[in-house]
DNA sequence: TGAATTTGACCTTG
DNA sequence: CAAGGTCAAATTCA
């Protein structure tokens, strides 16, 4: 972690409130029915909790991410970063473990900005949003294609929200999901769009994909320093297809992987011993990026959630 | 027949 | 010039 010690410290104590939050929200939830999501049945004192969740976290990330500013800055001024955003270009360089090296260019056509958010994801591509393919592309040094997908609402709502998906070397049953742009598609269009998520606390999607309880929203696996949450199957197209021909894993597991923007934070979860609950945890997400993990976690409880961003 | 996907060409960057 | 990202015509699908 980075030398940001006043500001950790707010951080910290701010995600331990929240944690606190979340865990008294937790034991309400277990003895309780799955908490169905947008549909607007939030049982009254669960919303202040989540309130509280929201208010910490928030906090916590603009510590955070002032205390980031500056190496921030200097990290860009090492040149390697550089013209990403001076050009409008992303991240492509964190698209793949097996390009990283060498990719170090992403065009983001349309104006919008060099916010990208990756997310390893077992089993399935969906994440609720309906996209459409682009292009696809053999990439150097890498056994698997990767494969262009933007919103399929940007004629129609100019949404400029768009993913690369690549399945992961190491696993194959892992897709390495990027993200850039915002869904500007939902807020106007959310009568039309899929019934996008389920909080579950409770165990992991039946075979049925009917969403189960689990345990906590938040994990940690710890050994890599990934953060694992889950979904339950969703409307969205499955282009997985392409891609899944070896993949048996019916795990349907997301692995967020730690933000070069957020190490401090993802070291503190674990430091803190974030998510006690390992096992069988699962957390429905609706994966839309944006300005920050938690700016919209509003959504996440029957509105938008955003979260990691890797620049 | 309209929508979605495929795929080669083109563009930009390092 | 190589590599990656996007476009758009051709093709496929429902």
């Amino acid at each position: 972690m980075a030398s940001c010690a006043p500001a950790c410290d707010a951080a910290s104590e701010l995600v331990a409130r929240g944690r606190d939050s979340a865990a008294v929200l937790q034991a309400l939830l277990l003895g309780q029915q799955p908490v169905v999501a947008g549909a607007g049945a939030t049982p009254h004192g669960l919303q202040e909790l989540t309130d509280e969740i929201l208010r910490c976290c928030d906090r916590a990330l603009a510590a955070l991410r002032e205390s980031s500013t500056e190496e921030d800055a200097a990290a860009a001024a090492g040149g390697t970063r550089k013209r990403k955003t001076e050009r409008g270009y992303g991240p492509a360089a964190h698209a793949s473990p097996a390009t990283s090296s060498n990719s170090k260019r992403m065009r983001v056509r349309g104006g919008e900005g060099a916010r990208a958010t990756r997310v390893e994801k077992r089993s399935s591509m969906e994440d609720g949003f309906i996209w459409r393919k682009y292009g696809q592309k053999e990439i150097h040094g890498s056994m698997y294609p990767r494969l262009y997908y933007r919103c399929t609402y940007k004629d129609e709502h100019g949404c400029m929200a768009r993913r690369q998906v690549q399945q992961s070397e190491d696993d194959p049953s892992v897709f390495l999901i990027t993200y850039f742009g915002d869904h500007t598609c939902r807020r106007d269009d959310d009568d039309e769009r899929p019934a996008q998520f389920v909080i579950n606390f409770g165990s992991s999607t039946s075979d049925d994909g009917q969403p189960q309880q689990s345990g906590s929203p938040w994990s940690s696996c710890g050994d890599d320093g990934l953060v694992v949450v889950s979904k339950t199957p969703d409307l969205c197209n499955s282009p997985e297809e392409e891609l899944r021909s070896s993949t048996g894993n019916e795990s349907d597991e997301f692995i967020i992987e730690q933000s070069a923007s957020f190490p401090e934070l993802t070291s503190m979860m674990s430091s803190m011993e974030w998510d006690p609950l390992v096992d069988g945890n699962s957390l429905d997400w609706p994966f839309c990026e944006g300005e920050s993990l938690f700016d919209d976690i509003g959504e996440f409880m029957g509105h938008d959630f955003n979260y990691f961003d890797l620049l």
